[in-house]
DNA sequence: AACGAAACCTACTGCTCTACCGGTAACGGA
DNA sequence: TCCGTTACCGGTAGAGCAGTAGGTTTCGTT
């Protein structure tokens, strides 16, 4: 019973800690106003985690079990088609589009907290994005690309569209946008590679 | 003399801000870190740019001239080759690249002094892309993509890419990822409309 | 030589931030 | 019914923040 109540506040709290970061991001993020969001005294937060940086890597915890648990294959591969289908999902999702991309931006500044889990999670996007490319359409890909080098290209066209469409909604379509790019990693014949690398 | 001293010394402010900046973000970044930086109390820095939101719109402006300047054509569009330069140069200059992505990532939250900066360069940066592809490839493109349609996909690669590659540079060659994704737009046979757009 | 502006600085205000310390009240188990 | 744990809150330390007020020195111009 008292378990189930603290669960409750935890998840709580970590839901308002998103909405901060989305709007002010994590430097931005005050734990007053947090507390005052779900209803608590600073020092009550606190209780619940005992510090600022506490309170982030469980909201980074959180999020990597959230999406690192639907949409894979049995074999821990994505579908590509999957993919899109998160793109769209995201697109009706501002907030929590916005608290990550808030947080990559920041992560990039020295000794962020957030800094080393946005290293290992992107190393290990991307090894899963290759897997996924490999299991759809083979070794090779157009323009003579291996799935390993196409990639951090599918990573980073996500996060780029992200932070267009974030700035301004209406002159940039998320979704159709990836989906041109994916059209552009399928329709294409393969080709032999054209500028190998080492 | 004196005037000359002085733009110095706002050059050498406007330097020490983008450092500042790139560690820690806007947010992050204190009048009093960056005054020192330049050998300067903050009161001093404070002489120079009255508040700190206009020593980061002066930071803003610099960076727009700066790379609106060079590498355009004399019809105002970029040629497509000097874009894989630039960002074979950006991959000399983390420092800038990081400043960038720092204020990108921090600017989608509510109230950033420079969102709107951003949104109105995203938006003049497509249509630039737009016109180069167009005077480079015609109207198709690779996936039935019309050149309107394949600029925020560029744009939005050149900016993921290079929170991949601040991350961890030893893992994303951002150059040959670039040139990957170049090779992708380019190598390809473009094909009639495969999902055309209202 | 006198003047005025530019280029600073010291001192300070008022605010916000994280975090610690020490309480207290409720509650479940023994 | 006692007792330990959980769930808080008030107070406050201690630091840092942007920005103001009011100086003084330097220096080019007249």
């Amino acid at each position: 019973m008292v378990r189930a109540r603290s669960a409750e506040r935890r998840a709580e709290i970590l839901r308002a800690t998103l909405e901060m970061i989305a709007e002010r991001g994590y430097r931005g993020a005050s734990l007053s106003a947090v507390a005052e969001r779900v209803g608590l005294s600073q020092q009550g937060l606190l209780h619940y985690f005992p510090t600022k940086e506490a309170l982030l890597v469980a909201v980074l915890e959180e999020r990597d079990q959230w999406d690192t648990g639907g949409g894979t294959r049995s074999d821990g591969t994505w579908r590509i088609d999957l993919l899109a289908s998160l793109v769209e999902y995201n697109a009706m999702r501002p907030g929590i589009v916005q608290t990550f991309s808030a947080l990559l931006g920041e992560s990039v500044t020295e000794g962020h907290p957030a800094r080393e889990f946005f290293t290992r999670r992107y190393t290990q996007v991307r090894a899963s994005m290759a897997a996924m490319l490999r299991a759809e359409y083979g070794e090779r890909l157009p323009g003579g690309l291996t799935p390993e080098r196409a990639a951090p290209l599918l990573v980073a066209m996500m996060d780029g569209l992200q932070y267009q469409w974030l700035l301004d909604p209406d002159s940039v379509d998320m979704p159709a946008a990836f989906q041109d790019f994916l059209t552009l990693l399928r329709s294409t014949e393969s080709s032999a590679p054209e500028n190998p690398r080492s």
